[in-house]
DNA sequence: GTTACACGCAGCACGCTGTA
DNA sequence: TACAGCGTGCTGCGTGTAAC
């Protein structure tokens, strides 16, 4: 016979739901403990006593690798559902204080990281009780946060248009052939695609924002690519150049730093710099947050201060 | 207000199972 | 056979509650 809800609701812990979440969301009890600071006896128990409250399995092993069952899957979706609830609620009371407060969630791609901190520190100046984390990723794992439903908003460039996404451009991002300091390519007025491409190109990993705008650029010109290392992150990739390895195509925001010291040189490539814009997105379907929708409209409340802003990053040093 | 007890939670040690 | 990952049993600690 079924429990009453009240039965159910005593014999429920917000604790145990926590650890059902981290268990579902990392796939196994050891990561669930790490994330969740205990240790991975005390996380099997609390998923036990769970099963037992709710009297289903929801978990299952078949071999080594933990499997959700459909009562896991329905308990997972109502306590997505149970925390989302719960983080309004905060919102909610945090709003009777007359004071937005709470957790932003943002995934960023790896060339907006240079961005992301600047915009945040001005719209946590206006709103001080929000508490923000940023995950930096790459653009095949933002996509797949947002395909998750994983954060409250995504940073990207090169929004597919496929996917039923809003999404809200509000930075020019400029993409620079870059050469080594003393590089012959460095003096010259004016380089062609494929000359620059004769020499050794340093490419970011498959599934890199950056190394995709590249790869359309060359596919609309026709002329082939072909690098000759791929590197995991603009950071790498930068160094690499700098250490003289060869030629790169990277966000100019990255390396306002060593344009000015003279670590690297950009390189006047015809068509250059690729133009692309930062975008705020998220799912369509997906209601914003009261926090979302603050920082949504102070991007775009400040586009044009926001833009003044990193100009003055960008410009040379009187 | 203090003390004793019960209970829940988490850590440690160890064992089991499946995989490479 | 070594290793990874999880379960079980035991123990200690913290907290809540009832008795004095």
């Amino acid at each position: 016979m079924p429990l009453s809800v009240q039965k159910l609701v005593s014999r429920l812990t917000l604790r145990q739901l926590q650890v059902f979440k981290a268990v579902y969301e990392q796939g196994g009890y050891g990561k669930a403990a790490a994330l969740l600071g205990l240790t991975q006896p005390a996380v099997s128990a609390q998923i036990r006593q769970l099963e037992q409250a709710l009297d289903h399995t929801l978990f299952e092993y078949v071999g080594r690798k933990l499997y959700c069952t459909p009562a896991g899957e329905v308990v997972a979706t109502n306590i997505a559902a149970m925390f989302a609830q719960l983080k309004d609620m905060q919102s909610d009371l945090h709003a009777l204080k007359g004071q937005l407060a709470g957790d932003l969630c943002i995934a960023a791609v790896s060339t907006a990281q240079y961005v992301v901190p600047h915009l945040l520190q001005l719209f946590l100046q206006q709103f001080p009780a929000i508490q923000a984390r940023i995950d930096v990723v790459n653009r095949q794992q933002a996509l797949e946060r947002l395909a998750d439903n994983r954060d409250d908003l995504v940073i990207m460039g090169l929004v597919p248009t496929e996917r039923p996404l809003t999404s809200l451009p509000f930075l020019d991002n400029q993409l620079v052939a870059v050469a080594p300091a003393q590089h012959k390519l460095a003096a010259a007025t004016s380089v062609s695609l494929e000359q620059f491409l004769h020499y050794p190109l340093l490419l970011r990993e498959p599934g890199s924002g950056t190394r995709l705008a590249l790869e359309q650029h060359c596919q609309q010109r026709r002329v082939t690519l072909q690098a000759v290392m791929e590197l995991g992150s603009n950071d790498a990739v930068k160094h690499a150049v700098m250490a003289g390895m060869g030629v790169a195509v990277l966000p100019k925001m990255g390396i306002l730093a060593e344009l000015r010291l003279g670590l690297l040189q950009e390189v006047a490539v015809a068509d250059f710099p690729l133009r692309r814009s930062w975008c705020l997105v998220y799912p369509k379907a997906k209601q914003p947050s009261p926090i979302s929708r603050a920082f949504i409209d102070f991007v775009q409340s400040q586009l044009a201060s926001i833009d003044r802003y990193f100009a003055t990053l960008e410009a040379p040093p009187a």
